[in-house]
DNA sequence: ACCGTGACGTGTC
DNA sequence: TGACACGCCACGG
């Protein structure tokens, strides 16, 4: 497996819960090209590696991948359980739990 | 090797 | 604002 994926399942682990980030800002910390990458490498999520890949959305705060999940609503119930508010396949108030990964240099 | 596709993002109109 | 175009890059057929 490439090792740029391993990397953004690492980072994605590494989101606190009842936070999201996105694949741009993923993309931007581990220096990938594109942002098509993280999205790539999220598909490519494995059950049983314990990525919360429900915490990764794109750069509007929309639940772009969520019928990639086992049902087309767990994303949104993962993220409700966590205490984030979704409403029409968006996550409100994006801006207040958006979380980067740069914060993890802190 | 070529082409279409995609869990994306930014710039235009 | 919102729809659309385009750049981006890995992967499968």
């Amino acid at each position: 497996m490439a090792q740029y994926i391993q990397d953004v399942h690492d980072v994605a682990r590494m989101i606190p819960p009842g936070r999201v980030t996105s694949y741009g800002a993923i993309a931007k910390f581990l220096g990938l090209g594109s942002a098509r990458m993280p999205g790539w490498a999220m598909y490519q999520t494995v059950s049983g590696h314990d990525i919360p890949a429900h915490r990764v959305v794109n750069s509007k705060g929309e639940l772009s991948g969520r019928h990639h999940f086992a049902t087309p609503t767990l994303m949104q119930e993962l993220l409700e359980a966590e205490g984030v508010q979704v409403r029409n396949n968006k996550i409100v108030n994006f801006k207040e739990v958006f979380w980067s990964p740069l914060e993890i240099l802190n």
